[in-house]
DNA sequence: TCGATGCCTTGACCTGGATCAAAGGCGCGG
DNA sequence: CCGCGCCTTTGATCCAGGTCAAGGCATCGA
């Protein structure tokens, strides 16, 4: 968070990155581009559970994940802890911060993280001159809506396994739209932090991983994960809390 | 949904609004404000159960609600519905659109209402010029997030207690924000709404109201409701999984 | 006036997932 | 090589809240 990379590095710093069709650069010309990548400042690496911004820190800069992953986590008056989302690289996070200049969640780094700061007031000054950017900006912000909205659809009236099956879906269509493998990926959380994210116990997230590997739909080993079988996952994934359980452990 | 009011009354349609803090034109300066004023176009009241718009509509327009009150729902594939928004005077709705130009939840009225429709491409274009506006988009985009990572912890963390009081409060504090009572109130959603949005079962707010009554927190009456203890409603609203009930009901 | 319909309340019972408790691995520093 | 923490698994038990079942009580059209 310190130390930032001399400006010859800095060049071209979007224009070559891999991830510039999910970032802030998708849909700009050129010359709008450089403008772009100027505001940029890229850092060493954030190590391993160490933090980009705080709760209640205020609104300077929004960050997009280079490598690595990172939580977002919130924590209401009591104390209680909900992590609201996993971020991957070409995902921002820190836009929750607009509304009222102060980060109501704080971004933590799962494994050593590299990610760009984007001065916010710069940014917003740009994206009056840029309609591209101002509209894949607001398109950023409202699918943040979108998935929060789904999660709340999950956590509303899903139970445990469709929870659990929806959040490796996810995951895999993630790490597809990156160019890693869509079945076999690394899960860089901890089971508890898997737990808080779906509203469920950390024994439960266990239980329902073996009950996944029994059946035949994933395999895992510690934190390497296979989906071995998508299609009935989505299944499982889509059960509502009336559709009656994917195995119906037959008595007997 | 289809008559559209004549230009005559239209003149002056957000200078005058009495919502003008909450809504789009906060911070917006005379000259900007009519150029604003030129995209809203404002309706004949939609009734009680109809829509505004469908998920899956294409997005044309956001809405903001003038007079009455909507809930917004999402439905899955499973045909699970979930509601994951009340919205009243001031507030917008549509912003879930903007990642995919289609919307991906229904907008319901609650009771008979009235909106101010924008034109979205309209509305983005003229954010360009105005960064005002743009600023106020943005603010306005963020709290829906922000909230809805409000909805997650609860949904994620709390009991059924704690939902309950902080609902009533987030209620009250909306509507004192518009010139109402803090205290007492008409619920425009139906018990099933609350349990709902909520992640509850409809019987389980009927048993949380009569609980909250008889315990001296509120009075209920019907869709009136009066809160008679804030104080205790905010500790209640607090309670993490934890800390216990709030009335630990005395045993011997 | 009388069903019929839609909401709400209340009681009795059941269950999914939390909680409590007790071991396994497994990486790491010494 | 051992010992120490941390993460994870697995089993046993418990309980908040869901589900099922019966009314209650307005409003409405015939």
């Amino acid at each position: 968070m310190t130390a930032v990379i001399p400006f010859g590095e800095l060049k071209r710093a979007c224009g070559n990155c891999s991830l510039r069709e999910l970032c802030l650069p998708y849909g700009i010309g050129e010359s709008d581009l450089r403008r772009l990548e100027q505001l940029v400042q890229r850092h060493a690496p954030v190590a391993r559970g160490k933090q980009l911004f705080l709760q209640g820190d205020p609104l300077r800069s929004i960050f997009a994940i280079r490598t690595g992953s990172v939580k977002s986590v919130t924590v209401g008056e009591d104390g209680a802890e909900q992590i609201t989302g996993f971020h991957f690289p070409g995902e921002l996070v820190g836009f929750d911060a607009i509304a009222a200049d102060v980060h109501d969640c704080s971004v933590v780094a799962l494994e050593d993280t590299s990610v760009c700061e984007i001065p916010f007031d710069r940014l917003d000054e740009l994206s009056g001159c840029v309609p591209g950017l101002r509209r894949q900006l607001m398109r950023l912000l409202s699918r943040e809506i979108q998935q929060d909205q789904q999660m709340l659809l999950l956590l509303g009236k899903k139970g445990s396994e469709a929870r659990m099956a929806a959040f490796l879906l996810s995951l895999s269509s993630r790490f597809v739209g990156r160019g890693l493998s869509a079945s076999r990926f690394h899960l860089s959380m901890s089971r508890g932090e898997i737990a808080n994210y779906l509203g469920l116990a950390m024994e439960t997230i266990s239980r329902l991983l073996a009950r996944f590997q029994q059946d035949g739909l994933i395999t895992v080993d510690g934190r390497e994960v296979a989906l071995l079988d998508l299609p009935r996952l989505h299944v499982v994934a889509d059960m509502g809390s009336d559709g009656g359980g994917f195995t119906r452990r037959r008595e007997g």
